[in-house]
This record gives C-alpha cells, structure tokens and sequence, in this order.
DNA sequence: GACAGTTGTTGACGCGGCGTCAATAATTGG
DNA sequence: CCAATTATTGACGCCGCGTCAACAACTGTC
C-alpha cells in the first residue's frame, strides 16, 4: 500500500514534469520543434512511457491550454473583486486580458495554438469538455459583472441583446486586439502606435456608447489600469515569467 | 522565340494550377493533409517540378495568403463606395468583412494560417514584403474613410488618436469576432446566440460613442448592411463558393 | 521468500512526409 | 545535327509520430 502510493505519486508527479517541460519548448520554439523523442530524452524515459500519459503529442499541447485558461480564469476573477463599482469591475477585467496577453504571453500563445483545428480536432473528448467548461466559466465571471452593473441600475442593456452578447463584444474587442498584436508583424508600420492604449480608448468609448455608468474620464481609466495590473498578476507572479 | 513564350507561358500557369489544386485540400482537409507528394500526384507532375515553383510548402500557403488578402482589399474598395456619407461608408466595409469572413470563409481560413508563425517564418521575404503591403492598403482604404469623415465634419478623433489606431478598434472588434466564430466550438452554449448581429451592434454602439455623424438607427444600419451584402460579393461571384 | 499475475517501461520498427540531387529528357541557339 | 542550357524526374536520406512485443518491476498469496 505505502509503495502502490508511491508509486503512484511518482507517476502523477511525472505528467507535470513533462508539461512544465514541454512548455518552454513550445512557447520559444514553437510546435513544430516539440517532438516527443526529444521530450522523452529530456526526461530521461522512453517514449512509450510518455504514450502512457498522453495518447498523442496533441493532447500535450490540450493539456498545457487546459493550465493557461484555468489561469486565465483566476485573474478574471481576481481581477473582478479588486475594485467597487461594475464599469471599473469591466474596466479590471480589461486590463486582466492586457496583463495575460502581454506579461503572460506564453500561455496566450498556447491558448492560440489550441485554435487550429489540427489540435483541437485531436484532443481527446474529455479535455474538450474541460475547456469549454473554462471558457464557459470566464464568461460567468464577466457576465456576472455584468448582471451586477443591470441590477445595481448602472447599465441598460439594449433589446435583444443578452448579457453574454454583450460580453461578446469586449472579448471580441480584446481578444482580437491581441492576436493583432501578436501576430500582425508591424502594426507601427501601418501607423497603429500604440495599440494597447488604443484599445483600452475604444473599449472605454464602447462603455460610453452603452451608457455605462458612473461614467468615468478615460484618465482615471488609465490610473485604475496601471495601480491594477500588478495586482492581478501578484499571485501568479512565481508561475509566469518573462 | 514562339517555343519559348509557350513553354514560359506553361510555367506560369502552372503555379496558378498548384493554387487552385492546393486550395480546396487546405481549406476542407487542413494543412496537415496537404502534401507535397499528394499534390504532385495530383498534378501528374514530379515533386521535383513543384519545388521549381515553390521552394516549400510554407510559401504555397504564403501564396494562396495573398490572393485571399487581395480579394478581401478588393471587397474593402468595393464595399467603400457603394454608398454616400463616411458613416454608412465604414458600415459597408464592416458588412464586407462578414461577408469575407462568411461567405469566402475558405479565403478568411487561409488568411489564418499565416498567422501561425512557423509558416510565416518559413515564407520568403519577397511574399512577407507583399503581404505586409496587403495589409497596409486594407488599412489605408478604411483610413481614408475616416479621414474623409474628419474632414466632411462628421467625426471628430479624440487626441493622441490617430485614424489607423481608430481604424484598429473596428478592426480588433470584427477580426476577433470572426475568429471566434470560425474557432470557438460552441458559442451558443455560452449565450451568445446571434454573433454577428451582436458585433454588428457593438460597431454600431462604438460609432455612436465617438459620435459619428450623421448618426443611424440600428435598424437602418441592419437594413443597409442586407441590401449591400451581396453587392459587395457580386464581382468575385465565381471565384468564391460555398 | 518463492511464485504467479499484474502493471509499468523500453526502444526498435513501420509508416509517411519533406526536401534533395544526380540522372535523364526536352529545348534552344548555332 | 550538335553542344549547351534548361526543365523534369523519382529514388533517396532524414526525421518525427505512434506501436508493440519483449522485458522489468511490483503486488499479493501461500
């Protein structure tokens, strides 16, 4: 019994040893250069052992997407309770998606990946389920705040549109902002200097369009932004880096 | 001199051969299952011939890249004189993008997979300079909407604002919107049961929140967006199915 | 503590795809 | 008609994924 758990133990301790060696492979050398002998060298196991924790190099990558949502998730909600009132609540969530875009750009490449089919489509049905259950959960956060800002009097949503369309519209907004951002090689180039501040502007004046209230200058926006943002990243501060 | 233009003018059409064979395979089985060898068998031609036209199958991906960001320019120029005042201009091009994006979603798929940077990175100079181009005159047919609106008095750009960052708050909007569609497996099971009529009123909604003029009820808006959809289609009819 | 049964580990192997290159064929100019 | 140039070919080398039969370690039993 003691040596079954140990034995046991090592072998869930294993399946993080290899995705907390697997992502920097991924994320600086991209899919490509992660290949499963090289993984299995690394570790020091043959790759069989590896086919017993993963049936296929794509749900590798799947479980590593799995790690970064559930982190995404965390900051939304850290973020979501860091301050009083539902447009600054938004605005926290906003400068959520900026911190983990750019201060935790190796799970948001990782997200990315999971985007192409290839992988997806591969992934077995289990961890499927698992990560629409994060993106479902990211959604709750958002739109929970939402429902508050409806409920307190702040926001008049119009007709027809539910809370979660209405989040659609910022997570459009930011999200494909920082796809841009990541993968438009030189957006100064086409004269788009500041892209963050950019959108941040525009989500401000989207808040505006839907009358959000109390409303707020996008100055003391900005302020509430940058006293933030090290807040939101605090607690993950050990497992993210560069 | 006659042999020669005939054998020069086989070459050419050749490479136009690789694309439309390649295309179909890439959007409808992925970039996996395109090979090299599938292709050339195909094409009843050695692989040896297609490495003269291309010197990897990165830069066929980068090529049929490219056709698709010119015909979506081509649908932004259409798109942006189809009808009168800077307002309902700009709404022609977002309604150009859904359709891009809908009807010519094998073009916007293609588009996609540059942005994975392991093709990207593998595509030639030559085809990154013109694709960079694509996108810069994207930019400038939009742009230049906005700066005829600044200029007609309609529109007002806040400070530290340029017309290309404007230009990007639309741009995230819509290009995040569509790439959600096209990967997030199930939308409507997190509330979000009409996308594209919900982006479609977040433009709207940004639009009124810089207070651009003359302002347009949402129905109006909708109504113009139907009536222009397929004129905007209309010329590129045959080279664009499903 | 020997033994049968179960569970975990190994790495050589088959397969398929990319890109190369020496041999071969076609075309051109003289 | 004959070099010289240019285009075409497909077998080959290499690499990476995923498999599986052989082997090792562990477990519970008598």
């Amino acid at each position: 019994m003691q040596l079954l758990s140990r034995k046991q133990r090592e072998i869930q301790q294993r399946e993080s040893q290899i995705l907390s060696l697997a992502r920097p492979i991924l994320v600086s050398e991209g899919y490509q250069s992660l290949s499963m002998d090289r993984l299995a060298t690394q570790m020091e196991y043959a790759k069989g052992t590896l086919y017993n924790h993963f049936p296929n190099k794509e749900e590798i990558v799947a479980a590593l997407a799995i790690e970064s949502l559930e982190m995404r998730r965390e900051m939304f909600e850290r973020a979501s309770v860091l301050v009083q009132g539902s447009r600054l609540r938004m605005t926290a969530i906003g400068c959520a998606c900026d911190v983990y875009a750019s201060q935790c750009a190796e799970h948001f490449a990782v997200e990315q990946m999971l985007r192409n089919m290839v992988i997806w489509e591969k992934s077995s049905a289990k961890r499927q389920k698992i990560i629409q259950q994060c993106e479902l959960r990211c959604m709750g956060v958002v739109a929970g705040v939402v429902r508050d800002a409806i409920a307190a009097g702040e926001l008049k949503l119009p007709a027809k549109l539910s809370a979660e369309e209405f989040v659609f519209g910022f997570w459009s907004l930011t999200f494909g902002s920082h796809i841009l951002m990541a993968t438009s090689p030189s957006l100064p180039d086409v004269g788009v200097q500041d892209p963050v501040r950019s959108i941040r502007f525009h989500g401000w004046t989207m808040m505006n369009g839907y009358g959000w209230n109390p409303s707020v200058s996008f100055e003391e926006t900005e302020a509430v932004m940058e006293e933030l943002a090290p807040k939101i990243l605090q607690a993950e501060s050990e497992e993210c880096e560069l």
